[in-house]
Order: structure tokens, then sequence, then C-alpha cells
DNA sequence: ATTATGTTTTTTGCAGATAAAGAACAAGTT
DNA sequence: AACTTGTTCTTTATCTGCAAAAAACATAAT
């Protein structure tokens, strides 16, 4: 409303939107839920869902009669809230800063200025400062105090390291995984990988872009077999790096997918067949071929 | 000066002290060097040297004449600043926290309110928020968004996981450290450790409080031979919990201290030998006791 | 040309204020 | 007794403001 925003009403918007949807598969006439079933439906405070029904009411939606809440009209388009109001100030300024670093592509030592990207992204310093605070547990950047915050990678020594640890984290997890009963779900999940990858072997012409996201959710479900949070974190990490990668290295991206499908069935196969031997072959030998490229790729980046 | 306390001025206060440290070990008629001079050896910038100086001019401590400063007093015990007043309010909240922490112990599920905590530490919300933000990198507290922070740890399943990964890294770390060549400087850090371990041994009658420090330097010399950013930080987490477990486990903490002296000392001579088996076995063999000791800490914590 | 001090500009650290969101309390209905 | 809605109290998310500290720009002296 007035020049000063505060704390910002994205939970209310996202709830608002959320109410919405909802009257939209609803008839007018037919009865509002109480209050406190529509708090865990949409998981928010009731006091949320107290202000979104006024809101709703205002805009002549429903009819607010205590607890008889009935639905008046359907909503239309322009009633909704656009998506971009939605989401917290902490969460879009995550996005922009990945988008500027995707953009910038910032180099070892480089310095990161809070005022001057908190002017960018628009928003406050305090908003930068406290993601940077939050994203600094991923060791890409570090704080010398008073003097601002210094980009650290992404540089060959950090990929070494990095995929130093992968390993170590995704052979212990593989062991991990043959030994899981044959009855979870995470074989059925394997399974669905599995049929997931001969699907896109097929297809490769035209969707090789498809792989990244499979790459993640196949990795992603080995090292949860570990069962242990600092393995799995450090898989957040892997998939931020990755992320960027993606988007770096356009050079022989299907050739790479193509090559990477194929040591992925291999790796399935060898935990299906339960041979810790062949499991380790595999997997040590996709996350070589997985390391070459990455190493490539930040190669490539610094010689132009 | 006024009651609205801004960015505290601890910088100014430690440099001014070491100022005053320096100017102890002058006599009256020196010459005082240049301020870039001092800006290197104080490690601040020229702008709180020159602070520091016009305040030293203003107590009597120097004469400002330009280029000419000259030294006209020895300083006073009075004339240093109290050591409380020579750190930032960040690492005051830092330290304040870990004594909250021993002091309430909290358990797996109780909120943090900041507010609170911002009440009992005399700061504002935003110091203590910045600080838990940067805690959370350790998986000790978790946040919910408009809710609060948790308490996740500290239970039976995080130390094992914690000692899963600590396993893992130790053992990478000391292979890493048999193949450092022999000229290393990191040979004679173990020799003065080990030397270290062998006159606690004899003392521990009065001096087993001891262990713990020699402990860390112990660990993290073996650690840091991994080069690996990711493995030596985890060594970070690793401490801190070990901080509060020697606080915690006061329970037969001498005899405990020196199985584990004995333990070390034949991971020592392990390491001396180069022989990796031989390694294997006795940094096994120790990490398998310090576990059960944190275990029984745990449980022992739990039951009263 | 380097190295000194003097001055101005920029950035950071922290407190404080306030709307939004959550939690707790109160009282009324089926 | 279990759920309602109504009300108040507490806590969080975010912005702004300002002094401290750093950095940059001048200018003077060896």
């Amino acid at each position: 409303m007035n020049g000063v925003a505060m704390k910002g009403d994205a939970v209310f918007k996202r709830t608002y939107n959320r109410a919405i949807d909802h009257l939209a598969i609803m008839k007018p006439g037919d009865i509002v839920e109480s209050e406190n079933s529509l708090k865990r439906k949409f998981e928010a405070s009731r006091t949320t869902i107290r202000k979104v029904l006024a809101e709703l009411g205002a805009n002549g939606l429903i009819s607010l009669d205590g607890t008889n809440k009935t639905v008046l009209r359907s909503p239309k388009q322009k009633d909704i809230f656009p998506r971009s109001e939605t989401t917290s100030i902490s969460v879009q300024v995550e996005k922009k800063f990945m988008e500027w670093m995707l953009r910038t592509d910032p180099k070892h030592g480089d310095v990161i200025n809070e005022l001057d990207l908190a002017r960018q992204f628009g928003v406050s310093t305090s908003g930068v400062r406290e993601f940077l605070n939050r994203f600094s547990r991923f060791r890409l950047i570090e704080k010398r105090p008073n003097a601002g915050w210094r980009f650290r990678g992404f540089t060959r020594e950090f990929a070494l390291e990095l995929f130093e640890v992968r390993e170590l984290f995704e052979m212990r997890s593989a062991i991990s995984f043959i030994a899981t009963p044959p009855d979870s779900a995470a074989w059925i999940e394997l399974k669905e990988i599995e049929l997931e990858h001969r699907k896109l072997l097929r297809e490769i012409a035209k969707r090789f872009h498809d792989f990244s996201e499979l790459d993640k959710r196949f990795h992603q479900l080995v090292n949860n077999a570990s069962k242990n949070r600092f393995i799995m974190d450090f898989y957040g990490l892997i998939s931020l790096i990755f992320h960027y990668h993606y988007q770096w290295n356009k050079l022989d991206e299907r050739k790479r997918n193509h090559a990477a499908i194929l040591e992925h069935l291999d790796y399935i196969e060898a935990l299906f067949s339960r041979d810790p031997k062949r499991v380790e072959t595999t997997c040590k030998n996709h996350l070589r071929s997985a390391r070459r490229t990455l190493l490539e790729s930040i190669e490539t980046l610094v010689s132009h």
C-alpha cells in the first residue's frame, strides 16, 4: 500500500491463489469448509486463512456469514495474483543470484558487492546479506570481515575436491543401496529410472536436454540410500554445480549425454545384480567420465 | 556516544590496543612509523589507523605532527580498552550462542526464538538471525519459514551419521598423509605431536584436561593432508561437537583420555611406518572407540 | 617514482521499526 | 468433548538509517 513495504505478503497471495483454485472446482451455492480445514489443506496459519476469506468476501467471490460461508461466483483469470508476487523475497533473491552467477560468470577472487546486488535485484541489502550468509555453506563464496564477500570457485581445484568427496560418498551409498531389502520402494524407483533411460536413449535426437533432470533423479536415489544427512546434503551442492555446468557447456552435449546414459545403464544393471565388485567398477567408471566432462568445461571457460 | 548504537567500533578498539602494545616497547622521543606501515602491521584499513593515531594524540601518548609523529609517554594499564569491547557483535553472538547451547542443552525439536535470544544476548534480532543463518550449515538447526528455527540434534542418529562421514574422511586423509614427501613440514609437526602425547601420558594425573586440545591438533593435521576443503571443513563440525562433548561428559574423563592417548600413539606409529594396512587398523580402532564414547555420553544425557 | 598524509566516496555491520504471519487464548455451537 | 469463529498477543521477514571501516582519489614530500 504505502511506499515503505515491510514484510511482504507472499504467503497471503500464494494462499489466496490456492483458494481461488479451490473455488474453481466448486459451484455457486456450495458451502465453504471450516477455517481449520482450509488451514490444513493450504498449509498456512489460520490468521492467513481468515485474511484470504475476508479478501474473497470483499471481492464478491464468497459470502462471509460466520460459519455459513457460501460460494457466490466462479473465479476469473483476473482474480488471481501474478505468480511473481507469490514468492518470498528471500526465494526471489536466491533465484536472482543464480541468474546473476550464470550471466556474469564470476571468477576466483572476484568481489561481491552487497549494495550493488541489492540494487540490481531490487531488494534491500539485508535481503542480499541474508542470502549470502546462507549460500556460504556451499563454499563458493567467502567473507572477509568488513571487506565483503569474495568468490572462491569455480576452479579446477574446486572441481577435483568436489569429485573426490563425491566418489567417496557415492561409492558408500551404492553399497548401501544394494543392501536395501528387495521389497523396498527404492528398487521400484530404480526400475522406473532404468526405463526412463531406455526411453530417452531411443529419443536421444530430440530429447537429449532431458538428461540432466534424469541424472539428478538417479544419483539422488543412490545417495539417499546412505540415509546420512551429510551425504545427502552434499548431493545438493553437486546438483547446484551441475545445474551451472549444463548451462555452460553446450558443446557436444548430445554426445556426452548419450555416453552418460550408457554408463548409467551399466551402473543400474550392476546395482540390480547386487554384486559389489560390479557396482564399484561401473560407478567409478561413470564418475570418472563425469569428472572429465566437468573439467573440460572448466578449461574451456578459462581459456576464452 | 548516543543511545542508538550503530555499527560498533570493535575494529578501532582492537587496533588501538595493538597500537598501545606497540608503544609499550618504545621510548619517549622515538619516531612512530608511517600509516601505511602500521596498516600492514595491524591489519586494518588506513582509515582505522588514522583514527587510532588521532585518539593516541588526544590522549597525549604521541604527538601528531604530520609525518613526524613521536612517542610522548609510555602507555598505562588504564589506556587500553577492555577485551570484551574488542570483538565484533557477530563474534560475541557466536560465543553466547555456544554458551547458551551448553547451558540449556536443547533437545531435538526444541524451537529457537530469535527475539528471546536477542534479548538474552543483549543484541538486536538481526545479529541473532545472521548468526543462525550461518550456523545452519552445521545441520544442527533447521528453519521453517515464518515459524522460526528448530533444533535438530543432538541425537544418536546424528552422531552415527557424523561418524560414518568422519571415518570415510579420516581414512582417506590418513592415506594421503603417508603419501606426503618425507621432507614435508607435516612429519615434523607429527613428531612434535607424538612427543606432546608422551609428555601428557606421564603427567596424565594432573593434566588430563589438556587432551582435548591435543586431540584436535592431531586430527586436524591428519585431515589437512587431504588438501580437500570439504574434508577440512567437515572437521570444523567435528571439533564443534567435540567441544560440547568434552563439556558434557565429565565421567571417567581421565580414564577415557588415557586410553585415547594410547590409541593415538599406535595410530601415529602406524603413520610413521607408512604402512597403509597398519594405518587403517589403528585409525579404525581409534575412531571406533571415539564413537563409542560419544554415544555413551549421548545416552547418559538422554537418560537423566 | 615511490611513499607519505589529507580528503571524499563507497560499503559494511548493526540497530530499530513495522506489517505479515503464526500461536495462543477465549468464548459459542453442535 | 470436539469444533467452530472471534480476538489478542508474539514472532518473523524485510526495509531503512546511520556510524564504522574500507577503498579510492588527491596532493605533497622525499
